[in-house]
DNA sequence: CGTGTTTGACCTGCGC
DNA sequence: GCGCAGGTCAAACACG
């Protein structure tokens, strides 16, 4: 296999939307695999992001940047894409590229055990971090609790989350780091299948608006 | 009653 | 092969 971060595709546009610096708003910092968000921006749901596209788009993404990945690894001690699996990352211009764990365990076969089956399709993977007092972000989409872990070598245990969907398979893994608990860690694994929920209600009136001042 | 959370048990992969 | 750690299941429970 060839430089895993070898990219044929030109870079798709970023898929951050970040607003102008304020006090105390959604910004990145010096490390931009971290971001700063307020409790009341946190409430209110990441609008900021572009989620339309990064959880429903056709292509997945990643908030992952160059070189972070393993920087943040050994500072927090916490693998932000979980212990499997390949993910993306986006670089610095933007694009997204293939990124295949370290220490590739490969060869992965499919696990079929009554009720269980083990993933065999590389699954798109994304991981970032918010400044949050909230371990839950707001992303539009509706989670069910599947499992929570205490992980090794973190105060804070590991939630598990699945997407209520019943056609979607979205999981994310939510952390806070013990080094600093003001930050929490969220793994998306997968991509809807489905529009955003909140992201519907949201544009609903506006379109029916659109449609009112249209038919004018 | 439907939906979501909690939590102990179980399963699987990996390192030694 | 064994033990550990991470991930998932599913029964019990809580809540509106």
């Amino acid at each position: 296999m060839g430089d895993p971060m070898e990219s044929q595709n030109p870079p798709p546009p970023p898929l951050l939307l970040l607003p102008p610096p304020q006090n105390n708003t959604f910004t990145t910092t010096t490390n931009p695999f971290l971001f700063n968000m307020s409790p009341q921006d946190h409430n209110q749901g990441f609008s900021d992001i572009d989620w339309g596209n990064l959880f429903c788009g056709q292509s997945s993404s990643s908030l992952l940047l160059d070189g972070d990945y393993h920087a943040n690894k050994e500072t927090t001690g916490i693998d932000p894409c979980g212990s499997s699996s390949d993910f993306l990352m986006m670089n610095e211009s933007g694009g997204a590229q293939d990124y295949h764990h370290e220490g590739e365990k490969g060869g992965k076969e499919k696990r079929i055990k009554v009720g269980r089956v083990k993933k065999t399709t590389k699954v798109p993977r994304f991981a970032f971090q918010t400044r949050s007092v909230d371990d839950i972000l707001d992303d539009g989409y509706r989670w069910r609790k599947y499992g929570q872990k205490a992980v090794k070598n973190s105060t804070y245990p590991r939630s598990y989350y699945r997407c209520t969907h019943h056609t979607c398979n979205v999981k994310k893994q939510v952390q806070r780091l013990s080094k600093d608990t003001s930050i929490v860690v969220t793994t998306y694994e997968g991509i809807h299948n489905h529009p955003c929920e909140k992201l519907m209600e949201t544009l609903t009136p506006l379109l029916k608006q659109i449609q009112f001042l249209a038919s004018l």
